[in-house]
DNA sequence: GCCGCGCCCCTTTTT
DNA sequence: GGGGCGCGGC
């Protein structure tokens, strides 16, 4: 078929020979262990595109998993751009426990010696957290003794382990240990009751499922038969199981198809503290030994400079494997080290640089920055300065939306329309807005309810039989259980976003958030709640609050972009802006220009870190993932003192940059930051330009040990661009006035007008509907032409 | 029953 | 710097 071979060679023609061999490996497990930036990912797209387009291939049959969400994201759009949209859309591609999710909630039937249904609830870690201390204040437990957030920590590393409460107790080492598998016993009661589960609960319950239900296995064996992992050193225990159970069946019941492509990286291992382990790797060797195993060793991302630091930092690691990596990208720039007087104004060189890479040229859009730090809190300092810069920015993986007590508020009467069991959602919105159902009326409903084993809501509508209660109470009490009919009875009526109206308007929060002017911001807030939920309105109602709840819990809905001037909040696709992720999130990624703040001892390492060297060799992965992100430049970055906690706080300069020989350093750009730019004189004594100098002598400098290797000046040239460092965009149009487009979101159009800007293309779309006239940028905006 | 104040702890990292 | 929680005043 000679289209084949056409098509066989535009898919293969960006690949190199390991590559193309592991693409063109259809049948068979697959391990692929490779360095950053070697096209592991690509392999894994392209193979799928191979697999459709070449082989015949039905995407239905193909199944690919990711750690992160963003991951899942790129990778479906990298794979839209292959294969088109509809085939793309026929594909599974999502976290682990999205699939969970979804194959939980489609054996809804098998779920009940789980106690659980169809209708269950994926509790976000707020309401986790809830239930532990419920769990916690039921076991007559001090919650000051024993801190939620320990117990849940412990409960979940138990079950990431894959242990019942009774097992963990066994194993237990210590006492706390102990008490804490009666707590997760206790935990899991209240789950059940609640017709709930926790993240943990969707691996393990899926697992449980498919190895002991044998045809419901070859159901999910027949359905994906070409699996593929990416990230897999991250992988934990239960993830690998499910892998195991799908591609190859269980010891007793072998079966599935073998055709298993994993892909990863040892030294990006950055989950050990969620039981991802080495030794996954290992166990797949020996349950597929027949595994065709590639190595990729040609780095296509980043230039040599970068990689040598990168490669300096995580060699330092112990039982490493070595691997080789190169790149055909030449030298490139030098890094550029950056030191502030504080994390304020660490931010406030950030954000300036920024404005002068693009103010040069040298970066055509925000979207090719990207800002990474080891906490969230860091984001902070950052976002402060870009909303005083205006530079537009979004803070991947912010659950700050979903934290507001409004939506919240908003998402638990949609959970209990969904699940009318989730007594705790129901606790949470009972009174709000307020209607006098006090915490003693709701007290004495929830003991009521317990002695009669009776849900919070059966017990609510059944309230004029309680025995104790007084008129008032109990007239409050059948109001609200009316309502919550009623609202119930509008899910087979309205599509999600009418429903989400409804309920704002009839509960009267809406009304009552509209009255005040305090309310206004809250208000809006519901109303952004009702933008996101208008991408599920052509689906049928029941099925939309699913799909709308499970992706809020897993997906913790969109990521958050704000503009500089007002705050509003705006979708990703709405525009281009410059990205704060932590350095977890940023796995996967890459970015041409690359900021990583706060290299300090106690960031990054993590304090938490410092003191045992296993978790010490995970900082420096860390280290490793956030400088193989970067394209063509690297920023380091880090401040003297940093606010922790309200108060002032020195730090020293993280051990990571010793690891990096001096001379892959240029010095900070611009004459006015070389006036802040540091050195190291020659004992190693660290000393400062900028602001004061002030004698913080006695403090002791670089890493704290005298015995560490001491840096020299970075040399102090002024830092020059290179012309070549400009990317270079398409000078053309893509569309014209007149095409008629698709959009994922927004649906059909016709485009207005495109226009090129700074190198980006933007168009103005006329959509059918509601959506109405939209600008968007091609760098985002995923648009088909139609015919 | 509501609200405001002050105290405490907190921070790894993600689903 | 901030969120949760308990206490005390209204
Ligand atoms: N053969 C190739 N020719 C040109 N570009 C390539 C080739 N292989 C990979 N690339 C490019 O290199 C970059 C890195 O690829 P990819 O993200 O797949 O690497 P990776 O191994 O998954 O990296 P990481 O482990 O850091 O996630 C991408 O921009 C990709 O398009």
């Amino acid at each position: 078929m000679p289209e084949h071979t056409e098509l066989e060679q535009e898919l293969l023609a960006g690949l190199n020979g390991p590559q193309r061999e592991a693409v063109t490996t259809t049948e068979g497990p697959l391990l692929i262990l490779a360095g950053p930036g070697s096209g592991k990912t690509r392999v894994i797209t392209h193979r799928i595109a191979y697999l459709v387009r070449c082989r015949g291939v039905r995407p239905w049959h193909i199944l690919a998993v990711t750690f992160t969400n963003k991951a899942a994201r790129e990778m479906q759009e990298r794979l839209e751009k292959l294969v088109g949209l509809s085939e793309a859309r026929e594909m599974y591609i999502g976290t682990f426990h999205a699939i969970c999710a979804r194959v939980l909630r489609a054996e809804a039937d098998l779920l009940a010696p789980f106690g659980l249904t169809r209708s269950f609830v994926i509790l976000d870690t707020d309401d986790q957290a809830a239930l532990i201390k419920q769990a916690l204040r039921d076991l007559d437990l001090d919650e000051k003794q024993y801190r939620v957030s320990l117990i849940h920590a412990l409960i979940s590393r138990a079950k990431n382990a894959m242990l019942s409460p009774y097992q963990m107790a066994e194993q237990a080492r210590r006492y706390t240990e102990e008490v804490a598998a009666r707590v997760y016993r206790r935990y899991q009661q209240l789950l059940r009751s609640n017709n709930s589960v926790d993240f943990d609960d969707l691996l393990m319950l899926t697992e449980q499922l498919w190895r002991t239900e044998s045809e419901v296995l070859a159901r999910y064996q027949q359905r994906w038969q070409y699996i593929h992992v990416d990230e897999f050193q991250d992988c934990n225990v239960p993830q690998y199981k499910l892998i195991r159970l799908l591609g190859r069946g269980s010891y007793e019941r072998p079966g599935g198809s073998g055709n298993v492509c994993v892909v990863g990286d040892d030294d990006q291992m950055i989950y050990s503290w969620r039981g991802a382990s080495a030794e996954n790797v290992q166990a797949f060797e020996r349950d597929f030994p027949e595994a065709r195993i590639i190595l990729l060793e040609q780095n296509y991302r980043s230039t040599q400079h970068i990689l040598d630091a990168a490669q300096c930092v995580v060699r330092r690691n112990t039982a490493r494997k070595e691997k080789r990596l190169w790149t055909a990208l030449g030298q490139g720039e030098k890094l550029i080290y950056h030191e502030a007087y504080n994390d304020e104004a660490e931010g406030l060189y950030v954000a300036d640089e920024i404005l002068k890479l693009l103010a040069r040229g040298e970066v055509a859009h925000r979207g090719e920055i990207a800002v990474m730090y080891r906490t969230n809190a860091q984001s902070r300092a950052l976002e402060e300065q870009f909303l005083r810069a205006n530079i537009p920015y979004k803070v991947i993986g912010s659950r700050k939306f979903y934290e507001r007590k409004e939506v919240k508020d908003m998402l638990a009467y949609l959970r209990l329309l969904l699940n009318p069991h989730d007594d705790l959602s129901l606790q949470r919105i009972i009174n709000v807005p307020n209607r006098k159902i006090g915490p003693k009326s709701l007290g004495e409903l929830q003991r009521w309810a317990r002695e009669e084993q009776l849900s919070l809501y059966d017990a609510l509508q059944r309230s004029e039989d309680h025995p104790t209660l007084g008129r008032a109470a109990k007239n409050a009490l059948q109001q609200f259980a009316h309502l919550l009919a009623e609202l119930r009875s509008s899910v087979a009526e309205l599509r999600l976003p009418e429903l989400l109206d409804r309920v704002a308007e009839r509960t009267g929060y809406g009304p009552e958030l509209r009255a005040s002017p305090e309310g206004e911001e809250r208000w809006s807030n519901i109303l952004e709640l009702r933008r996101v939920a208008e991408d599920y309105a052509e689906i049928e109602t029941s099925l939309a609050l699913e799909l709308f709840l499970e992706n809020v819990a897993l997906v913790g809905g969109a990521d958050v972009a704000q503009t500089g001037e007002d705050g509003t909040l705006l979708h990703e696709e709405d525009q281009d802006a410059v990205t704060l992720i932590t350095l977890h999130a940023a796995k996967g990624l890459e970015f041409p220009v690359v900021f990583i703040v706060g290299l300090d001892e106690g960031i990054l390492p993590h304090g938490r870190s410092i003191d045992s060297p296993e978790q010490l060799e995970e900082e420096r992965r860390l280290a490793y993932v956030g400088f193989t992100r970067a394209m063509r430049r690297l920023y380091l970055v880090r401040a003297r003192r940093r606010s922790y906690f309200g108060d002032v706080v020195y730090t020293e300069p993280s051990r990571f940059l010793a690891d990096i020989p001096p001379d892959l350093f240029a010095s900070s750009p611009g004459s006015e930051s070389r006036r802040q730019s540091s050195t190291w004189e020659r004992g190693g004594r660290y000393e400062s330009y900028d602001h004061d100098h002030e004698d913080y002598g006695s403090r002791r400098v670089y890493g704290g040990a005298a015995s560490r290797p001491r840096r020299s000046v970075p040399a102090d040239t002024t830092f020059t661009p290179s012309s070549a460092d400009v990317s270079s965009t398409p000078a053309a149009p893509r569309f014209q006035p007149g095409d008629r487009v698709l959009h994922h979101l927004f649906g059909q159009g016709i485009v207005l007008k495109s226009e090129l800007e700074s190198g980006s293309e933007f168009v103005e779309v006329q959509f059918q509907g509601k959506h109405g006239k939209k600008r968007l940028s091609l760098d985002y905006a995923r648009l088909e032409r139609l015919p």
